[in-house]
Parts: C-alpha cells; structure tokens; sequence
RNA sequence: CGGGCUGUAGUAUACCGGUAGUACAAGCGCUUUGGGAGCGUUUAGACUGGGUUCGAUUCCCAGCAGCCCGACCA
C-alpha cells in the first residue's frame, strides 16, 4: 500500500477529549474514528490489526472444533423472556426499538438465548453432542458511562463461541480445551506475558467463571495475582475461604490493576431448560444439554496491547498483528531515491510482504520518521541517499533504536525468515 | 445513575461585555530534505435555544454534547 493514497493522515495533537492513551494513540494514527462516545469506526490500519486478531483467535476457535457462523443483530422478544431477559429491570443495558406493526425488537447484547434457540432446530440424539459454535459480531450495550476509549463501548465486536455438551463431565474436557485455546490467542497476541487465568464471580450453575486479565493501569478490574502459578483472583470473590479453596497463599498475592480481555463462562442449563434444549440419551430419555459460553472482544484486545505495547512516541505492534510487516521509507525527492525505493517496494510485494510504503514527495524525513513511530509497524526500511551510497537499504525494527544497513537480497531472506 | 469539569477554525489553544488572535493542518508560489522545515500568500471559527444588556463568544438559565471520579458491567 502507497502511504500517498492512503486516505486518512496522521495528527500530531489527539483531540483534547481523549485521554486515555489507546484512544489517543489510534485516533492520532488514523486507525479508528471516534463517532461518539463509546462508539468508534474502524479505518483502513485498524480494520487491518482487527482482522488479523479475528484470524489468530478463528484459527484457535477452529482447532478446537468452533464451527464459524454468524447470528442477527436485531433480536425478537420472545427469545429473551424465557430466561427472564427482556424486562429492563434485569438487563438494564438494551437498546431497543421497534417494527412498523408495533413488535418490539432488541439490539443484541448477547447470542446465547439466540443460540440455544437454532440448536434446537438440529439438536436431537447425544450423538449430535458435543458440538460448539461461534461468532464474530457486534454487540450493543447501552452502557450508563462508555469510557477508557475503545477498551468499554455501547457498540463493540465480540467473538463469542457457545459449547453443547453432553453433561457436566463432557463440558469441563471442552471448558478445559478453550481455556487453553484462550491462552494461546494472547501469546500469539503479544500480551500473553501480562494475561493471567483469574478466577472471578460464576454466576449460578458454577463456583467461578474465569477471566483472562491483562495488567494495565488502564484495566477497570482489581486482581491478585500469584506470579509463581501465574494465576489471579478478581477482587469480587477476593476472600478467604476463597483463596485456600485455590490453594493460594494470601502472603504471596500482589494487587494489580487490569483489563478483562477474555472470559469462560459455564452456563450449564440455564438456556437450555429455559429454551427447552434437550436431547435423547442412549436410552432414549430426554436431557437438557449442558451449555458453556466463551467471549473475547477483539477491538478491546487492540486497545490493550496499545495500552501494554507502546512508548511516548507511538504504538509498538506485534508482528502478529501489526496492519503491515514493514514500512519502507523513501527519503528525499531525488529521482534515484524515488526509483530505488520503487524497485525495493516491488521486490517486497512480489515475496508477498504486506509494506506500506511512504512514497509522499515534499515531506520531511523527521515527519516521516515521526509517522513511522506513531504507526508502529515492526519494521523501518529506509532508502536514502545515505542508504544508497552504502549500496542498501536500512532496516530498523521498532523496538530497536538503531537499524543497520543491509543489501536487498539480505533484507529479503531476512523478512521472509 | 450521583458528583466534578469542559464546549472558540479540521486539530490544539489565547484574549475579551464593544474589530475574535496564534500554531499546526489545508490551498497556491519559492526554497528545504536523516527526527514533526522556512518565507510569502489564501481559506477557515464562538454547540443550540432563551434571558440580562445600548451591545453577549464572554454574564445567567435550559437543552445538547464530551471528559474524569464513583456506582454499574451477561
């Protein structure tokens, strides 16, 4: 991609509205727009970094056998008050609206009543069991105070994957796969160093349901965290008998502040005595299926490694998810410079490297230079004239604060390593 | 939802009860090119409504919007 056609530019200033720094550091980069509060779109650079993290957790959800679909926003009545979900009172969070004929209608907050009910459709025999099903799709929550920048929003986009099983036994095999499944996305997510497995409130059919928690001031949630056994407790079931249950020694617990990036949940039959999804066992009887719910939210994912990876002159991404491998740099307005760094760009695309190049004429290699920190891709390949005399090209990565000449052919095996 | 703060060009800000100023961005011209360049020139602004006043962007009230703290958070 040429940075020239590039429709959106970067900002020196972040709008004085912003403060946090996920916030400030995106909008500057041109890879969200903020539409109102709580609410953000998605530009070209952040489209491309949220849909590198939809692949890494896809690719997860898959491996442990999700089936991908993709539910509807707009949600009947009806699904929801079997589980006593529709009045205000319990959820408190709708938006809702309504037909033409007067019906009323929800905008999603969640899919697991939505779920259950297509389930149903093709659930019959324990032999259909167990199966899971996900998503990724966005949720509306009329949130009373959106904050933090994209980290809390009233429109946001959820993976959530729901697991059908057999019986309790059967689900905690599949609850154990998907804690694992969770684990690898953040590793593979560049925070996996800072996410710790945490206990937290369980709701009714289970003790606990557990949180993936990524420390940073900029969390909302309070933890203790065991660094040895790199588990933590959230603050809401902090107590006692609570931590010797874990085998936990208060002693050796550290406060933090941190940020939910994920969350297991076992539902039990909640959904499915309430929505009547049952099935037949070998004998023929009938059993209510045994529900789990899994949820990630991949632009507060983004928000959290811009939180965790970032330094007072920009975003330092993961390769794993940066918007390109590389950005190339020409500087100056020589017309050997221009040719150079049109003949490294070419070679770069023709090895399939994603490059965004900054080919724009009449700008000054600091401003380049700034642009190229605040974006944060991986790596900084420079072709000057300085380059050129020494008959290469420059490479820099982010993290490092100085780069080294090396000659094409080398800059190639090095990126396609 | 309780409390606090704030609304001035695209962005960031300044001053003021009487002509709204600066920087960046943007357009044009020339120069410049290894850490957000220089000169000249042009474009562009007081959230909305009401009140007080000879006169309101400024003071008062309401609405709308935004941020922060707390509460809440499937």
């Amino acid at each position: 991609m040429r940075q020239s056609k590039l429709f959106t530019k970067t900002k020196k200033e972040a709008p004085s509205d912003e403060v946090s720094k996920n916030a400030e550091l995106l909008i500057r980069g041109g890879f969200i727009h903020k539409e109102m509060a709580g609410v953000y779109s998605y530009l070209p650079l952040g489209l491309r970094v949220i849909k590198k993290i939809e692949n890494i957790i896809r690719e997860e959800m898959n491996a442990i056998g999700g089936q991908e679909v993709v539910l509807s926003s707009l949600q009947e009545k009806e699904t929801w008050e079997p589980t006593d979900q529709w009045d205000d009172e319990k959820v408190d969070v709708w938006f809702k609206t309504k037909l033409k004929s007067g019906t009323e209608l929800g905008l999603a907050v969640t899919h697991e009543a939505a779920m259950t009910k297509i389930a149903k459709n093709f659930l019959n025999s324990y032999r259909d069991l167990p199966f899971s099903i996900y998503q990724f799709q966005t949720k509306f929550r009329n949130e009373i105070r959106a904050k933090s920048g994209i980290m809390r929003c009233r429109e946001f986009e959820m993976k959530d994957l729901y697991s059908f099983c057999k019986d309790e036994e059967e689900h905690n095999e599949f609850y154990e796969k998907s804690k694992v499944a969770y684990q690898k996305i953040f590793q593979r997510a560049g925070i996996g160093h800072l996410t710790y497995f945490t206990f937290a409130s369980g709701g009714m059919f289970s003790k606990f349901s557990h949180e993936f928690q990524t420390i940073t001031g900029a969390g909302e949630d309070t933890i203790y965290v065991d660094e040895d056994k790199s588990i933590a407790v959230n603050k809401e079931v902090y107590n006692d008998e609570v931590i010797s249950s874990l085998g936990l020694d208060k002693e050796k617990l550290v406060e933090k502040r941190a940020v939910e990036v994920g969350n297991i949940f076992t539902l039990g039959t909640r959904f499915s005595d309430a929505l009547d999804l049952t099935y037949q066992t070998e004998k023929g009887e009938k059993k209510s299926v045994f529900m789990g719910s899994y949820g990630i939210g991949p632009g507060r994912l983004m928000g959290t490694v811009v939180e965790v990876l970032s330094d007072d002159k920009g975003i330092i991404w993961p390769e794993t998810i940066a918007p390109f491998k590389v950005h190339l740099l020409s500087l100056g307005d020589d017309e050997n410079i221009k040719k150079e760094a049109d003949h490294v760009y070419d070679a770069l695309i023709s090895k399939n490297i994603e490059v965004l190049f900054d080919d724009r004429s009449g700008v000054s290699p600091g401003e380049k230079f700034a642009d190229a920190d605040l974006l944060g891709i991986p790596y900084r390949i420079v072709v000057s004239s300085r380059s050129m005399k020494e008959n290469g090209v420059e490479i820099k990565k982010r993290n490092e604060e100085k780069g080294k000449v090396v000659s094409l052919e080398e800059l190639l095996t090095l990126l396609t390593a």
